[in-house]
Formats: structure tokens, C-alpha cells, sequence
DNA sequence: TGTAAAATATTGACACCGCCAATATAAACC
DNA sequence: GGTTTATATTGGCGGTGTCAATATTTTACA
């Protein structure tokens, strides 16, 4: 039999959510559906979630969690700062292949005051990356110089070929490659070694 | 008095359209209300365009035009291989910092036998930047390489740091640095002159 | 020029949506 | 046990995309 009270509904709208935003884009993703999923009236998502924008928010969080956990066991299992920012950076670009309509959401601007765990999720991503780049330099693998700049333009690279692959997901952002972690490779050492000549 | 036919109908519309998407973002872009500022019944959009999606990849097309035009002005401006990089991609963070709406628009996966033209407006952009490092390594300022990955390295860096300048538009993506250039110039840098040890 | 055809715009409708208000039910607490 | 609080429901409002049928204007051709 049905309860009245659903008991744990916040996290079944969101798993929900989740499904629907990966089967059909965000244009799909109304709180209606959720409700009807799960098996409640189309007015008690509300009991859970502000608004539309505060769901999104919500996935856009728990992608951040997910993507960090990937990132740090790609990091893991690499031994030099050059393999490990490549499969940290391979790690970030098929997640986003992987999500991408959740991706797209993570990258949105929120309120920071609505959503401070959003925030602090996010920057928790970031951190791996900075750790990373700082712990390169110490070894003296990375050359030394403005940690945060280097971090920021190797992420910058990594989400530049992860947005540019999810809008040109059909024909692969490099002709001839075929997995991710070759594509990546190509641009990380390209990043490592400079293009001047 | 008011005509039954419009006359340019069309082009008026997708100035609203771009107007409203500019002003309050994609999810305050209605046919409806663009039939309403147009002074038209909220049926007369559908004799121009199939559906939404049309209105939106015909905004995206418009972008990818406006944006060529700035790109190729910034690099025509700039003398060296170096500073013509740092300025197109100046050009292209500032483009899509002025238009963020729309930006998201251009990087949305488009069906590409709906809308051809769209595709060749957008590959028309890449290739302003293929033929800066196609010249760059001609001229010896850049490493002979092969020139359509070392050209898709710097797209993704630019893409990279215009995308996460969005998202994260309140606080500076470099805090300390102050213009777009500086920022840009630091990352271009990097990715010239390596960052390996 | 007159008329048929095509292009353009309108009215009306339907299902869906986010969100608000009022109400009902279940759980928690003392 | 009774009150308070959390949770869920019903009902409704204005707005949205899109379809169908209709009306008007322009175009094309005899």
C-alpha cells in the first residue's frame, strides 16, 4: 500500500531528475515528471526544493562529487605529474562525455549565496587539479611559477576539449584519434612542451 | 495601420529573439513573446521558422558570424604569431563574455542535416585560427606540428577560459589580473612556451 | 487583367509547465 | 493525548510549444 509520506523523496526526485536530464536534456526535466515518477501529486517536490533552479543546482552538486571521485582515482593510478594531469584531464573529459547534459548544468552561474554547497563541491574539483600542478613543481616536473595561473590554464584546456566535445559529440573533436586519452594526450603535451619554436 | 504581412518578419523576429535571450537568458525566450513585441499573432513565428530549436541555431548561426568578424579584426591588428593569438583569443573570451546567452547557444549539439549553414558559419571561425598557426609555423614562430591539432590545442584553451569566464563571471577567473587580455596573455604564454620543466 | 496558387498571418485549441494558495494527512514532540 | 511541525494533496492561474483550420495578402500565370 501507498504511504502518505513518501519517506525518503528528496533523494528519489533527484535520482529521477537525473535520469530524465540524461535521457532527454534539460528541456525534458520538468518537476511535474519527477512527481509523477516517483508517484507523488505534482506540488510536493516543493516540500524539498525551492524552485526548478534550485534541482539543478542540486545535480549540478552531486556532479562535482562524482567527477571529483573519478578525477582523484584517475590521479591515483598515474606516477608522473605528465601521466597524472593527463589522466586527470581524460578523467574530466569523459565524464563529461559520459553527462554531458549534467555537465552543462555544473557550468551555469549560480547564486553563490543560494547554493554555498555548490560552490564548495566545485572548488573541491578544482583543488585536486591545484594539488597536482603544486606537488608537479615540488618534483620539479613542472616549472616553477604562479601555481593557481598554471592550474587554471590546464584546467581551462581540459574544459575547453570537454565543452567542445559534448557540442561536436558526433564527429570526434580529432579526426584519426579515437579514444579520449589519446586526444587529451595530444594536448596536454602540447600544454607541457609549448608551441613556440 | 497596421499591414497584414510584416514584410521582414524573419529578421525582426530574431532581433527580438536576441534581445530577449541577451536581457534574461534562454528560459525568457518564448515564440509567444516574440510574436508579441513583433506586434504578430503567437502563431506567425511558426511561418519562418520549423520550431524553438530553429530559433535558437539561427541566433547561434548569427553568433558564429558576428564572432568571426572580431576575431579576424583582433588579428589584423597584431603583428607577431604570439600577439595575434593572444588578440583572437582576447576577441573570443570577450565575445563570449559580452554574449554569454548566446555562447551557450553556439555550443549546444545541432542537428546537422537541419541546419547546414550553422555548421559552416561555426567552421568558418576554427578556420581563422587554423590559418593563424598554419602561417605561425611558416613564418618559424610556432614548432612544425601537425597544424589542425596544435590549432584545436588553442581553440580549447580559448574555449576553455571563455566557458569558465561565464560560468563564473562574478569573481574573476584570475583573481589580481584585471582585463581579459592580461588573463589571456598569461595562458597563451603558457601554452607556447610549456610548462614542463 | 483576372484568377488560381502560394505565401503569410490569425484564431482557437490542447496538453504541458512552474508556481501559488488552501487544505489534508502523517509524524514528532512534550 | 494533544499540539506543533513536516509532509503531501487538490485546485487553480498565467504562460508555453505546437497543431489544425481559417483568413488575408501577394505572386504567378493565363
Amino acid at each position: 500500500m501507498a504511504q502518505y509520506h513518501h519517506g525518503n523523496l528528496r533523494n528519489a526526485l533527484l535520482t529521477i531528475a537525473t535520469e530524465l536530464l540524461a535521457e532527454d536534456g534539460v528541456h525534458a526535466l520538468s518537476l511535474r515528471k519527477m512527481a509523477q515518477r516517483a508517484g507523488v501529486s505534482h506540488n510536493a517536490p516543493y516540500m524539498h526544493f525551492a524552485d526548478k533552479e534550485a534541482v539543478l543546482a542540486a545535480i549540478a552538486e552531486e556532479g562535482f562529487r562524482e567527477l571529483s571521485v573519478e578525477v582523484e582515482s584517475a590521479i591515483s593510478q598515474a606516477s608522473t605529474t605528465r601521466l597524472q594531469l593527463i589522466a586527470a584531464s581524460t578523467a574530466y573529459v569523459n565524464f563529461a562525455l559520459n553527462h554531458p547534459n549534467q555537465v552543462k548544468l555544473m557550468f551555469c552561474p549560480y547564486d553563490e549565496e543560494k547554493y554555498p554547497s555548490l560552490i564548495e563541491s566545485s572548488q573541491a574539483s578544482l583543488h585536486l587539479l591545484f594539488d597536482l600542478v603544486k606537488i608537479g613543481q615540488e618534483k620539479r616536473e613542472l616549472i616553477s611559477g604562479n601555481t593557481q595561473e598554471m592550474t587554471k590554464a590546464i584546467w581551462a584546456m581540459a574544459h575547453g576539449v570537454a565543452t567542445l566535445s559534448i557540442a561536436y559529440k558526433t564527429n570526434n573533436l580529432l579526426p584519426g584519434k579515437i579514444s579520449t586519452e589519446e586526444t587529451i594526450s595530444v594536448f596536454i603535451d602540447c600544454l607541457l612542451d609549448g608551441l613556440a619554436a
